[in-house]
DNA sequence: GTTTCCT
């Protein structure tokens, strides 16, 4: 039986202190002001031939990592790598394209353009688009922001202050981003910096450019080693990992799009999908692997990975990663491969909710680490009008029903507006959706137990307002961009404000507003609390029941927010045992306040169990200074040890 | 009690 530190905390269930907000990725952003010295550039301008816009610093190093076959790569800054004997890489289809790039080499492959218009100039043509499909920025001032950590780099204001190459500012451009949004302004100068990281921001804030940015920059600039030849083993330079598939895939595609003609190369390797194709694409060459721990973990036992040369990790919905479904695959993937140590490589980890408890598991994985929050409790979900409604368990669907006819008069252009209903089973998702199709609501649904070609179907079939119902479980919760969300319905809610936190978050994304309506019974009451409090933070009412609920003891549940401060405390502050970078004694309080768990590192636990509060702090005193070697361990209260591992 | 995550 395996017993981890992880499992401790987690059946604990213990009351942390701790919470964030947000968790998403880039979507579109504003068009804005283009400077006249970016105007009227050839799309496919070689940067490296057109002048940089950014004065690049003359590193004398070329980049001359050898790739799979043993070519070397001539490429440096904005040019883009021949190292897999790939052709010109064609400038681009569509209007504009063209020119420069892809004289060298003389391969066999054409990169595709992931962009709908390869033309920089679109970006001032779509300034009319603003409303429809901007950044809004507004909402995103005097966003409150805390760092700390030793020597924490300052945030930059524009793009422009980033020296990050110019085939990836190009492609900054082309998606139209003209502003870093402020998850973005503080951690890429802490990611270029090559610090590692442990960073909260609001759902759809920009969290998947912030990390695919400095990966790619440091893989375009990065002086590189030789990787071992002669296998058909593939050696990725950066590792993202995400919870689901879906998320995977949207990480992929706009990777994929940042990494455009600069030669650094963008795999995903998911679940449910022919293994051998996966392969094949990967043997075309990887610098970053983007997979779901499953699939990623069956092809390290394979062999048909290797970890050695990692010098990025970015664990994307960390909190997730890390939390008992996922933390031993996590554990496997990062401490028991040839991956470099913490502090061999760099190591990003995001999420819009870090409970402490996670932040204590995350520290494992983490060197000398920057911890950032950006947004303070309820600016997060500001932009989402919370409603909660008290709905019995016999009423949802007629419920449920009256609010997708009340809203189906307010969709524009004749089209329904997209409603997303979370449920908490894979059987109710199914059970619902019939019974939605079959009252004349076209609705899909998406959950683990559809084949992966049914749930990627479902989801396109969503987006595209086909079925502008989508009935999910949790496997949609979090990270998934999906514009034109109006409405988030949680038919069933979680039992964890934090994947409520996410839920919601499927709204609301990139300065837009959305609607959020939960029905709540007594089932939910362990959530009362959370939810009131949440709402409240948010500057939102909070219906009268709520409020009662949530004060009683019994079903108060609770709380992981932090009295209002920003959207989640870094854990080293916490307690007076922990002062400075190092963690001498960790301390959970579990449940109650009659047990306490002590960790000293990730190999000696310790669990006490006594009944006061006086004792909970005697034991703290004691065990901490036991740990510190200042005393010898006395038989206090009847106290017993259970060291594990 | 559930949901993700290799066949």
């Amino acid at each position: 039986m395996r017993t981890s530190w992880a499992d401790v905390v987690d059946n604990a269930a213990s009351g942390s202190e701790n919470y964030g907000s947000g968790g998403g990725s880039g979507g579109p952003v504003k068009p804005a002001y283009v400077p006249p010295h970016l105007r009227n550039r050839p799309a496919g301008a070689e940067p490296a031939a057109a002048g940089p816009a950014i004065a690049h610093n003359s590193v004398p190093t070329m980049n001359d990592r050898l790739g799979p076959n043993g070519q070397t790569s001539g490429s440096r800054w904005g040019a883009p790598r021949s190292d897999y004997g790939r052709p010109g890489y064609g400038g681009g289809r569509g209007g504009g394209g063209g020119g420069g790039w892809g004289n060298r080499g003389g391969g066999r492959e054409w990169e595709a353009n992931p962009f709908g218009n390869d033309d920089v100039e679109a970006v001032e043509e779509t300034k009319s688009e603003q409303e429809s499909n901007g950044i809004n920025f507004d909402a995103y001032e005097d966003i409150p922001v805390e760092t700390t950590g030793e020597n924490v780099p300052p945030p930059v204001d524009t793009f422009a202050d980033i020296d990050l190459g110019d085939a990836l500012n190009l492609n900054i451009r082309r998606c139209k981003y003209v502003k870093p949004t402020p998850v973005q302004r503080y951690t890429i100068p802490i990611s270029l910096a090559g610090r590692d990281l442990m960073a909260c921001a609001q759902t759809g804030s920009g969290k998947t450019a912030a990390f695919c940015f400095p990966i790619i920059s440091g893989i375009m600039r990065g002086q590189s080693a030789q990787k071992p030849r002669g296998t058909r083993t593939v050696y990725p330079l950066a590792l993202i990992l995400s919870p689901t598939r879906e998320l995977s895939c949207q990480i992929h595609a706009e990777a994929r799009k940042f990494a455009y003609q600069t030669g650094v190369k963008v795999v995903v390797v998911y679940g449910g999908a022919p293994i051998n194709q996966q392969l094949r694409e990967l043997e075309r060459g990887v610098d970053i692997l983007v997979a779901t721990p499953g699939r990623l973990v069956d092809m390290l036992e394979r062999a048909k990975v290797s970890l050695q040369m990692i010098r990025y990790l970015a664990l994307d919905e960390a909190d997730r990663m890390l939390d008992r479904g996922f933390e031993p695959q996590i554990r496997k993937i990062v401490e028991q491969t040839d991956m470099p140590p913490r502090g061999g490589r760099q190591t990003m980890l995001f999420s819009a909710t870090f409970p402490t408890e996670i932040q204590r598991l995350a520290s494992d994985f983490l060197s000398n680490y920057i911890f950032l929050t950006v947004g303070r409790v309820g600016s997060s979900t500001e932009l989402i009008v919370q409603r909660v409604e008290l709905v019995q368990e016999v009423d949802k669907r007629s419920h449920l029903m009256d609010l997708l006819h009340a809203q189906k008069d307010t969709g524009t252009n004749g089209k329904q507006p997209l409603t997303l209903v979370f449920v908490e089973t894979k059987k109710g998702a199914d059970s619902l959706e019939h019974w939605l199709y079959s009252n004349g609501f076209p609705a899909t649904t998406i959950h683990g137990d559809r084949s992966q070609p049914e749930r990627e179907q479902a989801l396109r079939s969503f987006k595209s307002g086909n079925t502008p119902i989508l009935v999910a479980t949790d496997v949609a919760a979090r990270g998934l961009d999906i514009p034109h969300v109006s409405h988030v319905v949680n038919f069933d809610l979680p039992n964890d404000i934090d994947d409520y936190v996410h839920r919601i978050g499927r709204t609301g994304r990139a300065g837009k507003s959305g609607l959020a309506t939960a029905f709540f019974n007594e089932n939910n009451m362990s959530l009362a609390k959370g939810l009131a409090d949440l709402i409240q933070e948010s500057n939102q009412e909070v219906p009268a029941w709520l409020t009662r609920y949530a004060s009683r003891p019994s079903y108060g549940g609770k709380n992981r927010r932090s009295g209002g401060r920003f959207g989640g405390r870094d854990f080293r502050k916490e307690g007076a045992y922990n002062r400075g970078g190092a963690v001498p004694v960790r301390i959970t309080t579990v449940a109650a306040v009659d047990t306490v768990v002590v960790a000293v590192d990730t190999v000696v636990a310790v669990m006490v169990v006594v009944d006061t509060v006086a004792a909970v702090m005697a034991v703290v005193v004691t065990v901490a200074a036991v740990m510190a070697g200042v005393v010898q361990v006395p038989p206090v209260l009847g106290i017993s040890f259970v060291k594990y591992k």
